[in-house]
DNA sequence: ATTGTCATTTGTCTATGACAAAAGTCATTA
DNA sequence: TAATGACTTTTGTCATAGACAAATGACAAT
């Protein structure tokens, strides 16, 4: 009978659960001693739960733009002396229903959660509900977990809630359709698809079909998909995940590879920042200028229809 | 500029789309001699997509019970007459409306796709649309991907919309409630969450309050989660993806972690295959013995609440 | 304000050896 | 017959250490 030791992790059970990859552990223990596992008989790493949520505190402030060099050695006090003090903490005016949703959250009143979630649906109705709620509350939540003020399932979730609410918003949509078709998808590396759920549901209530195949397409995917569905244009979602260099590269391989015919709509917060971004693509840097920004694909839709 | 070589693919991108893994694809190409990428200027992997399409055959094979040493080596024409001779070839009868929704995909017409899947839900009911249209159609999208009869990117079309159905008819259900409470998630390595929302409908439609966290939440959190939740249920979903032993090392992990006060449900492919499973987790060897499994949990309710 | 260089940091790749876990083989037992 | 246990082979993962490319930061020049 092997003695099962509950607490000790391997490095592919660290790698798993931080996400940080077996090479990346390996090397930061040889150059910053940090993690120190101990060994097996076989010299195999074993990590204990400490180790295991001091990485996570470190993923968190890498996330927030601290250098591996500079905190994987701390310790665990000065780490969360360091989390305290990061700057992000402005959110001052924040819609008390919003708030509210947040501590029933907190609390695990999910069923009123979500019942609170159809109640503004039907309120501020879809479009509203995107601006007002939707938005809202994603940042909020992704502030929240940042902070380490709401744990990651939670965050997760909010996101089955949402998608959930958005499809039976998107069911309820009757607008005339305008025969303007979009394939939504985000690029390689970008698993977020809420931002690209929201825009589905605006273009629908604008009578627009929409295709939407999912998260972390590839180029040449998208490519085919074009072909294949012969869309008026392509819309993607870029999340502050993504590195920028990789970003327009990816940019520049859709501009040669997606034919010309096809209109390329990119929004997020991941692409406003970059600069010299091809001309090709309809930099959308609000979610409510969607609508002015297919004002054009609609005109151009009718005079070709003529 | 650097020249964009497109279909060019490193190791890690094999590694991601084969689902293979580093180690193991540098030892094939160590004892077997395939796959057999180019270099760099300095020594790094280069595969062509036609290593990349044999790999995925390879993986098929493997999947069938195949064993690596016999068939890694082996030339695409000699991998092809194998795929053929596998029994597994067996898919005689297949719903004639299934065939269609997937024509239909493959012809890119998305709006009738959308449209039948609605009508199935009407015509069907919920519980019929789980067990004769979304099952099947998940095994043969995931079959027909696996041959290269589909492109990754309509399996993930119709993951969409699936979904999107499945959160209408959860919308429309009306059952009342037992008060049972059910969490769901996949474990770690599990990114697969249609399993798991098919048992949510299921379950809803007995009167069961689900909570779905998402996909691969770690055991810790798992054990957070019904500390917030206080389920009387955690179900969890497995796909083929995961290994055996990590499986296991998990299960026993949450038969520590979790309270006993909690039942566990544990269904999917990756699960039926696996041996000596503690006595704690209720093994759902079929979707359709789903009911059967929650019976035993309503009843101890009603007996607690008298 | 943008662009270009340079140094530093950081992640991933390579190679090979070692070994544990899984699977197959085969004899023995109930 | 089928189950059990011991042995062998196969197969995947881990370890080490060096190399280098990609990302980042600092600073100068346009």
């Amino acid at each position: 009978m092997t003695e099962v030791a509950t607490s000790q992790l391997s490095i592919e059970e660290i790698a798993r659960d931080t996400g940080l990859g077996k090479d990346r552990l390996r090397v930061w223990e040889r150059r910053y001693g940090f993690p120190d596992p101990l060994r097996t008989a076989n010299g195999e790493r074993i990590y204990s739960p400490e180790q295991l949520t001091r990485l996570r505190l470190i993923c968190r402030l890498i996330d927030q733009g601290c250098r591996p060099g500079s905190i994987v050695a701390l310790s665990s006090a000065e780490l969360n002396r360091l989390a305290e003090e990061q700057p992000e903490s402005k959110e001052p005016s924040v819609d008390p229903a919003i708030r509210r949703l947040i501590e029933l959250l907190q609390a695990g009143k999910t069923e009123l959660f979500k019942l609170s979630l159809t109640g503004l649906l039907d309120q501020q109705g879809p479009k509203g509900f995107v601006y007002e709620t939707i938005e809202p509350l994603l940042r909020l939540t992704g502030d929240a977990w940042a902070k380490g003020e709401i744990p990651i399932y939670l965050e997760h979730f909010v996101t089955q809630q949402l998608s959930a609410v958005i499809h039976i918003a998107q069911g309820q949509v009757t607008a005339a359709p305008t025969g303007l078709r979009v394939l939504l998808s985000t690029l390689p590396g970008e698993p977020h698809g809420m931002g690209m759920m929201m825009v589905e549901l605006l273009l629908q209530l604008q009578g627009v079909e929409t295709i939407n195949i999912g998260v972390g397409t590839p180029v040449d995917q998208l490519q085919q998909a074009c072909h294949l569905f012969q869309p008026h244009a392509l819309a993607l979602s870029f999340s502050a995940i993504q590195k920028r260099t990789q970003i327009m590269t990816m940019l520049n391989e859709l501009d040669q590879k997606i034919p010309s015919s096809v209109a390329i709509l990119a929004g997020g917060r991941g692409i406003i920042k970059l600069r010299s971004i091809p001309d090709r693509f309809t930099v959308i840097k609000q979610i409510n200028r969607l609508d002015v920004a297919i004002k054009p694909l609609l005109r151009q839709l009718k005079a070709r229809e003529q």
